[in-house]
DNA sequence: CGGGGTCTTGAATATCGTCAATCGGCGTGG
DNA sequence: CCACGCCGATTGACGATATTCAAGACCCCG
């Protein structure tokens, strides 16, 4: 399964920060003072690549973000998608050890990495804050991990109720990505995903209203798969 | 791939823990002072099980832990396998998303949660110590769903890689766990493990002395399937 | 030596991947 | 306003990789 990612190179440096930035009350964390400024990425933007220096850290505001690896050979693995609300891109060590693209046109909180960590060692609040999202994103990456021994129908379901709980409308989800990126984060081939969107569909588990615009007729059906 | 789990039940509460301990000076955290009690589980003995309350945390002082979860219709996801010097048992919840247990007699230095959050609250290198390993874990969950993408030679050749450097005996394995302990940590099957190994060491690119210890003949080759 | 668990090997099958063609929605421009 | 073209999604035929089911070998411990 290889697929080659086209590159939008529009990475940023201080310049594009300083560029696109809006004065901004928005926090990192919840009642937290560590505040940051705002920037907006097109649609297929990197916000950042695997190897650059992790000197911010972000917070998804509006739009949606892919987090993502590649292989030698042009396989891409998706480890997540980040909505808004999600906090992202911290890493244990200076480098991003993966990358991550604005999927829809998107708006993020952009923080120093620097702020974080100096306002964690003098207040233990945001210590706390910051240990507890990295050990949620922990505990989805050992979901996900979960994910990838299952079928493919179980994956796709399993799939699907997770985006429609984060996307918060019942039974029905609009979905930012296209079928390429589910089949990079569910380990499967585009065709895979869609021949079994297809088989859900026809046993009136799920409806299309849109290729992306998907209603869940049937979750306790869906549940189930979720073995 | 159905692998039903047998279950040795030698849980353990308070009197357990109060039974097997041993006066220790070890650390959780290098230079960092929350210390704890020992203790010492046989092999195949539950260290905690999915659902029970997080109230200990845990690193490896001497053989080999596995972390894992079991879906309803009993596969089961290795999520990892902890080596001397790993801390787990870390959650971001109250209650222990996953189960553990020796993999062969193991012994564990068991630390009250609590000890160790309150200490991160008035020590910043607690805190900023307890966050790293976090951060670690996660990265190492992030790579092990990326071994979950790739080919059974691939899993196999990254997993013997792995174990290579954390048991730090170069070019020699010797394996703590079983063919479907292997099996369940790469999404596979014992069979696949197993004819996998024996393909590669008809290729030469590894020795078996015996069925657990392993001479890695020619690591670049392995390498190059770490694509 | 014997027995139980672990590991290996074999043959047949199933699931998912690959390759290829077509469909369909959408924006653009004539 | 309709036609064209593009990109994303679907569908089909075929093939490969890993699973399943089954049998037997190995090995350690008693």
């Amino acid at each position: 399964m290889i697929t080659r990612t086209r590159l939008t190179n529009v990475s940023h440096g201080q310049a594009a920060l300083n560029a696109g930035v809006l004065a901004t009350q928005v926090q990192l964390f919840d009642n937290v003072p560590v505040g940051g400024a705002s920037m907006t990425f097109e649609r297929n933007a990197e916000i950042y690549g695997e190897g650059e220096s992790a000197d911010y850290v972000y917070k998804v505001l509006s739009g949606s973000v892919r987090a993502y690896r590649v292989l030698s050979d042009g396989r891409r693995q998706i480890s997540a998608f980040h909505l808004p609300g999600d906090v992202f891109g911290i890493e244990p060590g200076k480098e991003h050890s993966s990358s991550a693209e604005a999927i829809d046109k998107a708006t993020v909180l952009v923080v120093r990495r620097s702020a974080v960590f100096n306002s964690a060692d003098s207040n233990s609040d945001v210590a706390r804050h910051l240990w507890s999202i990295t050990a949620a994103e922990l505990k989805r990456s050992q979901n996900h991990a979960l994910l990838l021994i299952k079928t493919a129908k179980e994956r796709i379901a399993a799939f699907l109720l997770d985006m429609s709980e984060r996307l918060a409308v019942k039974g029905f989800v609009e979905l930012p990505m296209s079928r390429q990126d589910i089949a990079d984060y569910l380990g499967l081939t585009i065709e895979t995903v869609s021949r079994t969107l297809t088989l859900l569909s026809e046993g009136s588990t799920i409806q299309f209203l849109a290729s992306r615009r998907i209603v869940l007729r049937n979750a306790s059906q869906l549940n189930e798969l979720n073995a």
